[in-house]
DNA sequence: GCCTAGGTCCCGTCG
DNA sequence: CGACGGGGCCTAGGC
């Protein structure tokens, strides 16, 4: 039975006519989709064997491999951008093979029946992803209206550096005391407590005698726990949605 | 012009062709993907708007949505696993809506022209992934073998809960002295000594009365910023790789 | 359902 | 390049 063809799709292929196929696509910088019943090894910063299955393997001109199954958001194994991808055959079955380096990292999917075979020509690339309700948007909006945070409050810098990193917002209050804001735009967990924490000791570590700093978390909600953890290390919670 | 079909792909479907064979396969829980021009709205968490450009759309029998580019490995948009999708015709185009609840959150997807609808049917979800290489195991080796960290180390519990969360690996040295492990699997960001700190903290306030505590980090290895950090708060580090 | 932390996290940005 | 932190993070495990 040989392969039937329509657009640039095939259905059923043999292994061969997959290979050359998948091959020229990979060659040509197009997109490949393939769906069937495949093994997956993978071996690099981890390490996971994949038993047969219905799989659905996407190849991606920027190196990208993707092995998604019939549920979950993210693939069940894959390779990220940048990776090598060759394709050949070993006893009669069709075998992709993904490798990249730095770290060290291969993906292998072996194929025991090719349900289809398609190749995309995705052209330009060129429009963009424009996005709101990000972090930087709460720092612009505080920026401008100070008071968002508390009356007096003044904005001095921003990304301003520590020995533990760089602080979102660091400004000064009405009394002249210097304030840290550590946003986020969700609801947070005890990490940024810690993260905000390290970055208050380190500035008081830094400008030494004394200095009284304030930390202050500014984000739409906190959790229970993280409340306890903000008063027992002497921080404050500001609530600002994004 | 009317599509052709082969196997379970349309290669060009007119709008109205594809919007059935999409809300059948939906209907019966098989695995679609769409590959055309088209346009993706997105609101919710956050909000965003991607122009017209080709992308291959993927829909998911446990309701997940992914929208793919020609490029990186996640998907420029998508919807998570449980939303509601919904096919209909707009204006003679083909128009995808996803929706869930909780948070509320909207996906639409506005074809202009269909390259390839196709529907595969995945069957029985059942082999499974056996991965290697987790923290989980580096956990495990060292139950086994204490002196991993160093000699005369006893751990007593794991996942040992204190005010700030649980702690990975808790102990004591040979001199009876309490011993706090926290796992990572990889190079570490100063992140993890927070967490650490965190917990050693928690404790010490837990069990007052002065107890010294030791807080270890266990990792392949650490940046130069994460030593100094660990050294300024009286941490410790045990290269360990998974 | 919320909370917590891991992940082959990915990803952009900046040194 | 490595390092660092955000993300519509996603996902698994407790409670």
């Amino acid at each position: 039975m040989t392969a039937t063809e329509e657009g640039s799709a095939l259905s059923e292929p043999t292994s061969e006519e997959a290979c050359d196929r998948l091959a020229g696509a990979i060659e040509r910088g197009a997109l490949a989709t393939l769906f069937g019943e495949c093994t997956v090894a993978y071996d690099g910063r981890a390490a996971s064997e994949l038993g047969p299955g219905k799989r659905h393997v996407m190849c991606k001109p920027d190196g990208t491999v993707l092995v998604h199954t019939d549920e979950g958001q993210k693939p069940i194994n894959w390779q990220p951008p940048g990776s090598d991808q060759s394709v050949r055959i070993e006893d009669g079955r069709l075998v992709l093979h993904s490798q990249r380096s730095n770290p060290d990292e291969e993906l292998v999917v072996r194929f025991t029946n090719i349900d289809q075979l398609a190749v995309f020509e995705t052209g330009e690339t060129s429009t963009s992803l424009s996005v709101t309700g990000t972090e930087a948007e709460m720092k612009q909006r505080i920026l401008e209206e100070p008071e968002l945070i508390e009356p007096g409050f003044r904005p001095l810098a921003t990304e301003r550096t520590t020995p533990a990193g760089a602080v979102d917002i660091f400004g000064e209050d009405g009394k002249g005391r210097v304030v840290i804001l550590e946003l986020k735009r969700r609801r947070v967990g005890p990490d940024a407590v810690g993260q905000l924490n390290r970055y208050v000791e380190a500035l008081e570590r830094d400008l030494h005698a004394g200095v009284e700093i304030r930390g202050v978390l500014v984000a739409p909600s906190i959790t229970d726990r993280v409340r306890r953890l903000l008063a027992t290390n002497g921080l404050e919670f500001v609530a600002l949605a994004p």
